[in-house]
DNA sequence: CGCTTTTGACCGGCGC
DNA sequence: GCGCCGGTCAAAAGCG
């Protein structure tokens, strides 16, 4: 394993994407690997049905980013070697010879499937540059656009990047699905060579591209923001800048004057605001210096019980751990607000939040919320957004611990959630299976948010800590 | 004394 | 241009 895995920084991708292996062997649980940083995960006790998930969600895991299962089957080989030179028996050598022909062969067929799915990929990619080329030339001798409503620059950053009409053809529309697709896989692709080469790897040459300002961006990780990389400068620029600007909203229950999260914070200002009795209070973190993580904590107007919490931006500092929780939750929504602002990751990630059955309010409709000046992500963690909240949380009074599997996305303000039909690629098919394994398991899905939302954000040097509060989002 | 909170002033965006 | 409103600043007050 990976020592800049231990980076505390990236304590949920590892505890998520580094589960240790294990395999049985003569009956016996084979180690591999075991990590101290995962102290955390073994307090509690692990029985053979979860060792068994944890291997199976590890594959999966493997499957959707492309991770580097072949660092783990060939450690786990340096395992077996290893404990074979410490003199077992003639039995036990064969046995062990047999565990690692069968790890091998696990490990060509996992090679295979990624090959499939990278061949697959290079094809719908061609594809897409030949579509795009023919739009290029379309838009080149079409009619100028009349300057796109106010309410409409708002949202079509998010709706389609890409395809600046106002009056959009079908046909354009699927085109940008399959940009999406395109980026979305694209990014997946940069995870993997970037796990597989490691923390340091090069970078793809699509990544050169970037601009250096990309890294002045506080709220999100330059990954997310490669989800773009297609778009033109000024369209890229606008888009950008609603990125810095997205907040994540979480609304608790608490009689608390502010819910727990983890982090300082040092108010600087407090405002009564139109249409609510109640004020509002504005913070900043206090934890590092020159932190741009903000928040807003307000009491909702309709029912004083219910806290509303806003976030926005990303913390510069390290964490403690109670704070990641928090952090790492409000980031994977400002990234799920991002990506899934975008046509094709609407199908990838909400079809996994709003149609897993694992979700009791699946029938809770994301709403465009022209009203907001920013694109707006909110939790809703009140009882009434969900009745398992309380059997699902953890941690003692008022320690607020979010499980972002169930967490009720009722508004996506500043963006419109539709119910565009979509023509999955195999590949998302693929996504959507794992990812809908992995949040039929609470207990997974929030590491595994933030896990995803810890890899995104592990590229930029700025992104210690994995999230915001926030956005925070990165 | 140092840090945090309070609170009125100030600023910029936006709509009319 | 004006007023409204959300957000921020900064001096004063409070607190340990």
């Amino acid at each position: 394993m990976e020592a800049s895995y231990k980076d505390d920084s990236n304590y949920n991708v590892a505890a998520v994407t580094c589960f240790t292996p294990m395999m049985s062997f003569n009956g016996k649980r084979l180690v591999v690997d075991e990590m101290d940083f995962l102290a955390e995960k073994k307090e509690s006790a692990v029985d053979d049905h979860e060792v068994v998930h944890q291997m199976e969600l590890h594959v999966d895991v493997g499957k959707l980013l492309n991770t580097g299962l072949d660092l783990l089957t060939k450690s786990s080989a340096r395992n077996i070697m290893s404990t074979m030179e410490e003199g077992p028996s003639e039995e036990n050598k064969l046995a062990m010879l047999a565990e690692l022909n069968h790890v091998s062969a696990e490990n060509q067929r996992l090679r295979n499937m990624v090959d499939q799915v990278n061949d697959k990929y290079n094809a719908l990619y061609n594809h897409l540059m030949k579509l795009k080329e023919k739009e290029h030339n379309n838009e080149i001798n079409g009619a100028i656009e009349e300057k796109v409503e106010k309410d409409d620059m708002i949202t079509r950053p998010f709706l389609d990047i890409g395809v600046a009409k106002k009056e959009e053809t079908w046909q354009q529309y699927s085109k940008g699905k399959q940009q999406e697709s395109k980026s979305m896989i694209d990014l997946m692709e940069c995870k993997t060579r970037k796990i597989c080469n490691g923390r340091d790897g090069a970078k793809s040459t699509r990544d050169k591209h970037e601009s250096p300002d990309d890294k002045a961006i506080p709220g999100f990780s330059n990954d997310v923001m490669k989800l773009s990389s297609f778009v033109d400068a000024e369209q890229t620029s606008e888009t950008m800048s609603m990125i810095k600007k997205a907040r994540v909203s979480v609304r608790a229950t608490t009689d608390s004057p502010m819910i727990s999260d983890g982090c300082q914070w040092r108010k600087y200002g407090q405002k009564m605001a139109k249409g609510n009795p109640c004020p509002r209070a504005y913070y900043r973190c206090s934890m590092g210096t020159a932190c741009p993580v903000r928040k807003q904590v307000q009491r909702c107007a309709e029912d004083q019980s219910v806290l509303i919490t806003t976030y926005e931006g990303q913390h510069n500092h390290i964490l403690p751990p109670t704070a990641k929780t928090m952090a790492c939750t409000t980031s994977a929504a400002a990234s799920m607000l991002l990506s899934g602002s975008m046509p094709s990751s609407d199908a990838l990630i909400h079809s996994n939040i709003l149609q897993s059955a694992t979700l009791p309010f699946s029938q809770n409709q994301a709403t465009l919320s022209t009203a907001a000046p920013f694109p707006t992500i909110t939790l809703d963690l009140t009882e009434n957004a969900t009745n398992n909240t309380s059997q699902l949380s953890q941690g003692p009074p008022h320690e607020f611990m979010p499980a972002p599997n169930i967490l009720n996305l009722t508004k996506i303000s500043g963006l419109q959630y539709g119910s565009q039909g979509t023509n999955p690629t195999s590949f998302i098919d693929t996504v959507n299976a794992a990812t809908a394994a992995l949040t039929a398991d609470p207990k997974f899905s929030a590491a595994l948010m933030a896990a995803v939302t810890s890899i995104i954000g592990s590229s930029h040097p700025n992104n210690i800590n994995g999230g915001s509060g926030d956005p925070t989002l990165k």
